[in-house]
DNA sequence: GCCGTGTTCCTAGCAGTGCTAGATTCCGGA
DNA sequence: TCCGGAATCTAGCACTGCTAGGAACACGGC
């Protein structure tokens, strides 16, 4: 009995290690320095443990990653605009979602190049709808133009990160993107 | 003196022949079988051949698509929106630059996710800097709202190829960006 | 306590990757 | 015709993701 659990719990500690390490690996040397013999040295275990844990192999290791990165982005999210209203919602909105991209690269990587995890689908998981959800709710519960919202900060957070854009017009940019989302909600 | 010509004509053919081999492999089979073995097969010489003409290797050969993509883009953009004039101009350099995405997916890929080439920088190659100015003049000029306005059409494109948003609503999606940037450019 | 049994884990290896040192072949010029 | 230098290829390195096979281990029944 109690021995069952003991080694459910540990199988459960090394499946969130695996995950973990792979996070920090990746935000520390970026992706493509995670590979799966690393990995399995950081978690002190053979190569074959991790297809014992993600059978699909490496891809699956960072699918879990951007999952995870999804449940976070959405808490984030959820946590800047509560209980505010209006432009300020909006802007809490904005500077909550480009804050989390510019400091958790490599997971906003995993969300959203690399893993292929269906969005708009009917098995898309839960963490990945709340952060949808709060992006609608903040501008006025429009499905459109939550996605050309949430669309304009994936591009503003994607083209910052590559230096497709200058660093310094940053928190004019960020500005500007308010206006105009709260302008479209307001309508 | 002759034979000195046809020796450079027939390494700039080859080394054209590819940058289009990489793009066509890309577009057909996606970049995960674009490999440099692949690669010279297909123009029929050995891999070594492949680092006479790109000395930094693979990286250097998806940079190369890339390039010639921004080139493509900004044609494509300026015909569009040649000779139209307000929202008109918007919609249309809206629809040109969302079908481009679409319709050559692995190109895009290789302009926005695979390759670096800096772009607001100094040393920003021309085609890069075409592009960009296709979407100021279209926006009035403005270099944020232009900034935006590219960040949300970046935004819209990476997300539909993603499946991260519904096929279904494409095109009020694409009224919605034309509107917003239309009202933001007329103000 | 002991012994089969079944799980858990590791070693070793495969095929494929990007890239390169060294040998070889080829070709223009004398 | 032959030589010298450039152009090109063969063979190999170190690495990748992944897996088959065997060894070691802990467990339950006697």
């Amino acid at each position: 009995m109690a021995i069952q659990e003991r080694k459910a719990r540990e199988r459960a500690d090394r499946h969130a290690r695996i995950v973990a390490s792979a996070r920090d690996l990746a935000e520390e040397q970026g992706w493509e320095a995670v590979t799966t013999r690393r990995l399995a040295d950081r978690i002190e275990y053979s190569q074959p443990v991790l297809y014992g844990h993600f059978p699909g192999g490496k891809d699956e290791i960072v699918a879990a990653v951007a999952l995870a990165g999804f449940g976070e982005l959405a808490e984030a999210l959820e946590a800047a605009v509560d209980g505010r209203r209006g432009r300020a919602a909006v802007a809490a909105l904005t500077d909550a979602y480009l804050d989390f991209a510019a400091e958790r690269p490599a997971v906003y990587a995993a969300m959203f190049d690399l893993a292929a995890i269906p969005f708009a689908a009917d098995d898309t998981p839960a963490a990945l709808r709340a952060g949808f959800g709060a992006v609608r709710s903040t501008l006025g519960g429009d499905d459109e133009l939550a996605e050309v919202g949430w669309a304009a900060l994936h591009g503003l957070a994607t083209l910052r990160r590559a230096g497709r854009v200058p660093a310094a017009g940053e928190t004019r940019r960020r500005e500007r993107v308010v206006d105009l989302l709260h302008a479209a909600a307001a309508r």
